[in-house]
DNA sequence: CTGTTAGCGCATTCAT
DNA sequence: ATGAATGCGCTAACAG
C-alpha cells in the first residue's frame, strides 16, 4: 500500500502538494499535476480514509441503529435498510449498520465514537430517549418515524393515522358495519410505539367519522399470533366482515384461520393489509393494501442526515416529511357479504 | 469530547500510561491506576476509534457485501445482514453494510480503504471474480456461499444438491412421478451462481436416482413470474402432480396459478419450498420446505472473517462448511393424487 | 503556485 | 513501573 508520502516523491512535490491535487482545494498548475496523477497511476495508490477521516474529523460514514423493538420482522426492515444504504453510497458516504440491545446506549457511543458523522434512527417512540439524548450532544441525525416533539428534528413518516382512515374509509363505503382491526401489541403500544399509537387513533376516529362498529386486537405482528386471533375472534363475532391488518408478516396465519372458518376471501371476508407494494404482491389471493412507500423512506432517511451534514455550520432547518400510505385494491372485494 | 492527553493531565501521568491503563498491555501500579480511572470518569473520556484504529491499523469493522445479483429479493436476505451484524456486534465488531452496482470493484475498494478489516461476501458464483482479487491481496474475507475452487478461502454454504435431490426424494416417496421444479432464472444460470447452478446438478441426480420424470423450468423470483410459469406448465402438463421451488418468494403467485386451475394444494398438487423456517410459516396454505438454517450462516460467515482476523499471523486455516437443509412437512401431503 | 509544518487521537518503542 | 518520543496517513493553516 503506498502512501501520499510516496506519491510526492515519486512526483518530486511535496506531500501537500499531493494532497490539493486529491482534493482540488488549490490551484495546481497543469504540469505538476500531470506529474502526480501519473505517479498515483504508477503506484496505484489510493488514499487511506483512515488518515483522512482523523485529520479532517469526518468519516463520510453514516449509521443506522437497526431495531431492537420489532427486529427482523419483515421485508420492510429490508427496503429501509437497503435503500437507506443505497441512497447513503450514492452520495458518498459508507453505511454503518449497528445493532445493539440497548439502543439508547448504542446511539450515544456511535455518537462518540468518531467513526460516524450522523445518524438514523428507526423505531422511534413518541417520547424517544435516543432522540433527547443525540440533540443534547448536538450529534446530526434524522428519524424514519417521529416523536411527539420533533423540535429541530428532521424526519420521515408515514402518517398512520391517514392509513388506518383511509381503509376504514375504504371498507365503509362497501358496506361493512362490523370491522375488526389487527393492531399493535400491547407491548409496543406500552413504550408508545408510534405507529403503534397512531394507527389506534386513526381507527377510533374512523369508527365514529364513518359510523361502524370497529373492534380493535392487539396482536404480535407473526403469523401464528395472527391466526389465533382471528380464529378467536371471528368464532366470537362471526357478524364480521371486514379485517384490518398492520402487520403484513401476518397474513398467512390470518388467511389460514378465516378459511379454516368457512370464509373464503374476498367473497365472506374483506381484508385490507398495511404494506409495502413489494410485499403486498407476495400475498395470495392479493389483498387490498395501505402501501407504504417504504423505499423512499430509507432512502429520505438517509438523505435527511446527510443533508445536516453538508449544511454549513451544521444546522441545516429540520425537515418533516409526513408521507401517505396509498389504498390500492388488487382484487375487488365487492360489496359487504351482508348487503349482497 | 476529552481526550487521552486531557486525561494524561487531569490524572497528572503521562499519556502512554493512560494508554496502558486501557489495554492493560503493560503492568501499572495500582495508585495510578486509580487516579487514571478516577480522571477517565470524572472527564466521561471514551477513546475515539479513529485515533486508535489509524495508531493500530486495525478498525475493527467487517463489511458485508451486499448483494446486486438477487438484491432485495427476500427475507433471507435480512436474516444474513441482521445474524452477520448480531454476531459482529457480539465479537465487538462494526458492521458496515456495502452496497454498489459494480461488486468486483468494491470489494477491492473496501479493501483498501483502510476502514475495513475484513469482508464477508455473499451471492458467490462458481468462479467468483472477487474472491480471486481479495485472495490475491491476502486480505481477509469469508463467503456466505462457495465457489468451485475454495482453496485457502473460509465458507459456509447450504449444499443445494442435497438438497434439491431430498426434495425429489421426498416427493417420489409420496408417490409422484410427474415433478416440476421453478429453479434460477437463466440470467443466474449463465454467470454461474452457486445455488442455480447446484440446485440444478441436484434435480438432476435425483430425477434418475428416484425414477421420477422431471423438468426444469427458469424462473424469476417474483410473485408474477412464478405464476406465468406456473399457469403454463400446469396447462401444457396438466399430468403435474408435484412443485419444487427454489423461489420462496414466488409461491404467492404459484398458488394463485395453482388454484386459478382449480388444483388445490396440497390435495391436488404438493408443494415443496426451499426456504428459511422463518419464512415458511409465512405461508398459506403451509408448504413443505427445505429449511435453510438462514440466521447460522449470517453468523458463521462473520465469525469466520473474526476467526482470521484473530489468528496470529493471518493464516488461520481455511474453514468449509457446507450446512443441510432439513426437510419440515407442515401439512401433510397425501399421497400423489393419481394414487388415491 | 508550491513547500513546510503542525496537528488529528492514539499505540508503541525506546529509554530510564 | 513510568515517561518521552515517534509515527499511523492525511488535512489544512501558515509561509513564501
Amino acid at each position: 500500500m503506498s502512501t501520499m508520502s510516496d506519491v510526492a516523491e515519486r512526483a518530486g512535490v511535496s506531500l501537500s502538494t499531493v494532497s490539493y491535487v486529491l482534493s482540488g482545494k488549490r490551484a495546481i498548475s497543469e504540469p505538476t499535476r500531470q506529474r502526480v496523477l501519473a505517479a498515483i497511476d504508477e503506484l496505484d495508490f489510493h488514499p487511506n480514509e483512515l488518515g483522512r477521516a482523523l485529520a479532517s474529523q469526518r468519516s463520510n460514514t453514516i449509521a443506522l441503529l437497526f431495531p431492537a423493538l420489532t427486529r427482523g420482522i419483515g421485508e420492510l426492515h429490508l427496503e429501509f435498510v437497503t435503500s437507506a444504504a443505497e441512497s447513503a453510497a450514492k452520495h458518498g458516504y459508507s453505511f454503518l449498520l449497528s445493532i445493539s440491545p440497548d439502543e439508547d446506549e448504542e446511539a450515544v457511543r456511535l455518537a462518540r465514537r468518531g467513526f460516524t458523522d450522523g445518524l438514523i434512527l428507526m423505531e422511534i417512540k413518541l417520547q424517544d430517549a435516543r432522540a433527547e439524548l443525540l440533540r443534547h450532544r448536538r450529534f446530526p441525525f434524522a428519524m424514519i418515524g417521529h416523536r411527539e416533539d420533533n423540535d429541530g428534528i428532521s424526519f420521515v413518516d408515514v402518517d398512520f393515522v391517514h392509513a388506518a382512515r383511509e381503509a376504514l374509509r375504504y371498507l365503509a363505503s362497501l358496506g361493512h358495519r362490523r370491522v375488526a382491526f389487527l393492531g399493535a401489541s400491547d407491548q409496543l403500544m406500552a413504550v408508545g410505539y408510534g405507529p403503534a399509537v397512531r394507527s389506534l387513533a386513526g381507527f377510533t376516529q374512523a369508527i365514529a367519522e364513518f359510523g361502524v362498529e370497529g373492534t380493535w386486537h392487539p396482536c404480535d405482528a407473526s403469523p401464528r399470533a395472527a391466526y389465533a386471533v382471528v380464529e378467536e375472534l371471528l368464532r366470537k363475532s362471526p357478524e364480521v366482515t371486514a379485517l384490518v391488518t398492520a402487520h403484513h408478516e401476518a397474513s398467512g396465519g390470518m388467511m389460514q384461520a378465516a378459511r379454516e372458518l368457512g370464509r373464503r376471501i374476498p367473497a365472506d371476508l374483506s381484508v385490507v393489509a398495511m404494506t409495502s407494494p413489494r410485499q403486498a404482491e407476495t400475498f395470495t389471493p392479493l389483498l387490498t393494501t395501505m402501501d407504504f412507500p417504504a423505499a423512499e423512506m430509507g432512502r429520505l432517511g438517509a438523505e435527511l442526515v446527510i443533508r445536516q451534514l453538508e449544511t454549513e455550520g451544521g444546522e441545516a432547518e429540520p425537515i418533516h416529511r409526513l408521507l401517505r400510505a396509498e389504498l390500492t385494491v388488487r382484487q375487488s372485494s365487492g360489496p359487504a357479504p351482508g348487503r349482497r
